[in-house]
DNA sequence: CATCACGCTGTTTTT
DNA sequence: CAGCGTGATG
């Protein structure tokens, strides 16, 4: 091991409170830690303490949000101590839970080869549970597979009946609640005969083997000796009676949030937690970091008065001992495309005074928001990397190559035998059923598909098929050489399924390299399931090394840039109007406003296009709630003196609306497209997109085009902007 | 039985 | 805008 210089100077680099939170290594403790409060500092000097005095890093736990959060500090403390800071374990609860029901799953009836079902698989599976439930069918209110997949999930994470949820949040589907019971019942079911764990599942089964087994729980306590957890107040009831259970024996644990930065209620994560923790450990220490070395004292002032209008919450006043510092300017926007040119010219501004574009940072509520900017920037030559809302995992191609290794590596995954089964000619829902159904009660391996007697003689499909799920399920298999083996079977299928073959085509050649470097299929699986891919820069490293940063504000928990840029999109704008129905969303959504302005170092930017807050009531469910035009809300709550407010013109002047006329004296047709004989499949041409085929038609006067250079895939135009070629 | 076309409808964030 | 269910078509 290096021999690190003289011992780390605690005292010099730590204010008081978070020397007591560094040094207090015994017994339960609870740090509230307000935004830029030096959290993952804390966390990341106590572990270098902790190693510092000679406890195993093997007997160190820290458990955050992210496995890269884990990471990352684990990196920081060994550049601050030494090397064994490395081998802290460390991960999410998730990863945690995975870890351990890998080896002990079959004390709970579970065989080691248990397959992991992300959300989209859930979903798949509920869905095909529904005919089940003999739901009449003139039963048009049937919430959709999604929806089914929320309300199961919430009633697991918040501990209740499914019953007792719908009544709760769902009141619209209240005539279904028994229907929803049953079909949770049944879901359950299905997970144990398939050997399926879902996300909560592997956290429900952490608990219960540690509930229920005396002997797991001893064994994990005493590895895990020293525990500590981050993010506390994104926690849900399950993971703190896990983190209940782990420490019974030894009560060495850690926790460190924020109530203000619970953002996560929509998956059953409580600030009360945080709340509760001094009654689960009667003896815990409670230490308060208040001093904030992020922001400047405007933008704190801001935050402060922000939530102080918040009724629910540890109060603290985080203040800075930086000086100067401009307050947030709040710029109504006005609409969409004027708010997209307004972040541009921002953008531009900034970097001709000489900032690199890594300072910047642009963070909306949700991945749709930002598509205009995205257009808007790209249109410019600005780079940047998005983070969040990316759904690598759950395009259609993807699932459809990685269903084939998952029936590789788990024979009773029925989902995925049903999916890839289907993309057999000839093959459809009906024979699908009928093959699985076969290899059950004949107690063949999936790789006998090709023997299925209801073919009729011999069906080359399915033989072929049979040949590549052999291949793959040889041990000697490489996961690479498995998923070459699979995109080579898979490419034809690709070309015929998909016009936009190539893009799809270059997302699966990413997937060989990813899979190198795992020893077997099963882990690779796993990790892309717990770990999917969450920005397009995790599957192209190569991107501009000076580019902008857009995220979500759940992506950007915990980082920070000097200039943040928020943009709230106005509520109520297509594509789907925003109801809140009680006032915890909407505390919820100031705190994700709290957590978006708490990134900023220097320069905050709040981006509204203002519109006035309304009562709405839904015409379909009759649920009552109000629009409001984005941060506007918020914004004219707040004191006058901690904002400047400002209109996009002082910055940039807005892009004018697209000219329809000039586009249609461009355009071939005259008349309706369908009337003028276009038909599905016709090759068109549009004199900003170029090429491109009818996908789709809407209505009279509208047509779905697919471009195959645009930057999106699918556009809604009028028939009269096309060419006919 | 598989596949295609079209009308209807509405919350989002992630392990 | 996109997913879903349904009815028409092969």
């Amino acid at each position: 091991m290096v021999d690190q210089a003289a011992q780390i100077d605690y005292e010099g680099l730590l204010n008081p409170a978070q020397l007591q939170a560094v040094t207090t290594l015994e017994g339960p403790v609870l740090v509230i830690a307000g935004a830029g409060s030096g959290k993952t500092r804390t966390l990341v000097y106590r572990v270098a303490r902790l190693v510092e005095e000679e406890i195993p890093p093997d007997n160190i736990l820290l458990l955050t949000f992210t496995r890269k959060a884990a990471s990352e500090m684990l990196e920081r403390a060994a550049g601050l101590a030494d090397e064994r800071c490395r081998r802290v374990s460390g991960g999410t609860f998730h990863s945690l839970a995975h870890r351990v029901l890998r080896s002990h799953a079959e004390r709970l009836g579970f065989g080691p080869r248990f397959t992991i079902m992300d959300r989209a698989d859930m979903e798949e599976v509920v869905q095909s549970l529904v005919k089940d439930l003999h739901v009449g069918k003139g039963s048009v209110r049937f919430p959709k597979r999604s929806t089914l997949a929320t309300i199961l999930s919430k009633a697991v994470n918040l501990q209740t009946s499914v019953e007792s949820l719908v009544e709760e949040e769902f009141s619209q589907f209240l005539e279904y609640a028994g229907h929803l019971q049953t079909l949770g019942e049944l879901y359950r079911s299905y997970k144990r005969n398939n050997q399926l764990m879902d996300y909560d599942d592997l956290l429900i089964n952490l608990r219960r083997l540690l509930k229920e087994h005396e002997d797991i729980r001893r064994l994990l306590a005493e590895q895990y000796r020293y525990i500590m957890v981050d993010e506390y107040q994104d926690t849900n009831g399950i993971q703190a009676e896990i983190i209940r259970w782990l420490s019974a024996d030894h009560g060495n644990v850690m926790v460190v949030g924020d109530d203000s930065q619970s953002i996560y209620s929509f998956r059953g994560a409580s600030f009360r937690n945080m709340f509760e923790f001094p009654e689960i450990f009667p003896e815990a220490r409670v230490i308060k970091l208040e001093e904030n070395y992020r922001s400047t004292q405007p933008i704190l002032s801001f935050t402060n008065a922000l939530m102080a209008r918040a009724s629910q919450k540890y109060a603290k006043c985080l203040t800075t001992r930086r000086t100067g510092g401009d307050p947030p300017r709040a710029v109504d926007t006005r609409t969409e495309p004027e708010q997209a040119a307004f972040v541009r010219g921002l953008v531009q501004q900034q970097r001709e005074r000489g900032r690199p574009l890594s300072d910047i940072a642009v963070l909306f509520r949700a991945a749709f928001h930002s598509f205009e900017l995205e257009l808007e920037l790209a249109r410019h030559d600005i780079p940047f990397v998005k983070y969040g809302g990316f759904k690598f995992m759950e395009s259609a191609h993807i699932k459809d190559l990685l269903a084939h290794l998952r029936v590789a590596a788990n024979a009773d995954d029925a989902v995925s035998l049903g999916r890839i089964l289907r993309l057999v000619k000839q093959i459809g829902p009906g024979k699908s059923q009928a093959i699985a159904e076969w290899l059950k009660e004949s107690g063949r391996e999936p790789h006998h598909i090709g023997e299925w007697p209801g073919a009729g003689k011999r069906h080359s499909g399915l033989e072929t098929l049979a040949s590549v799920l052999e291949r793959i399920s040889k041990p000697d298999q490489s996961p690479r050489e498995a998923v070459e083996t699979v995109t080579a079977y898979y490419e034809p299928i690709l070309r015929e399924r998909f016009d936009d073959f190539p893009k799809r085509m270059n997302d699966l050649q990413q997937l060989p390299n990813m899979a190198s470097r795992y020893r077997s299929l099963r882990s690779f699986l796993d990790d892309l399931t717990l770990e999917p891919p969450t920005s397009s820069a995790d599957l192209e490293p190569q991107r501009p090394s000076d580019c902008l940063t857009l995220s979500t504000v759940h992506s950007a928990k915990g980082l920070e840039w000097p200039v943040v840029v928020v943009i709230w999109v106005m509520e109520g704008y297509f594509p789907s109007p925003r109801a809140y129905g009680n006032e915890d969303d909407l505390e919820e959504e100031r705190r994700l406003l709290y957590v978006a302005a708490t990134r900023a170092r220097d320069d905050l930017y709040l981006c509204y296009p203002g519109m006035e807050s309304r009562p709405v009531r839904y015409a379909s469910g009759g649920v009552e709630g109000y629009f409001h035009g984005g941060l506007s809300s918020f914004v004219r709550e707040l004191p006058e003196e901690v904002l400047v407010h400002g209109t996009n013109r002082q910055l940039a002047r807005p892009r004018r609306a697209p000219d329809r006329r000039a586009l249609r004296a461009m355009a071939g047709f005259e008349g309706r497209g369908k009337a003028e004989g276009l038909r599905l499949g016709d090759r068109v041409k549009h004199p900003a997109f170029g090429p491109g085929v009818i996908s789709r038609f809407r209505g009279e006067d509208k047509v779905e085009v697919l471009f195959r250079n645009a930057g999106r895939k699918l556009l809604h135009l009028e028939y009269t902007t096309l060419e006919k070629m």
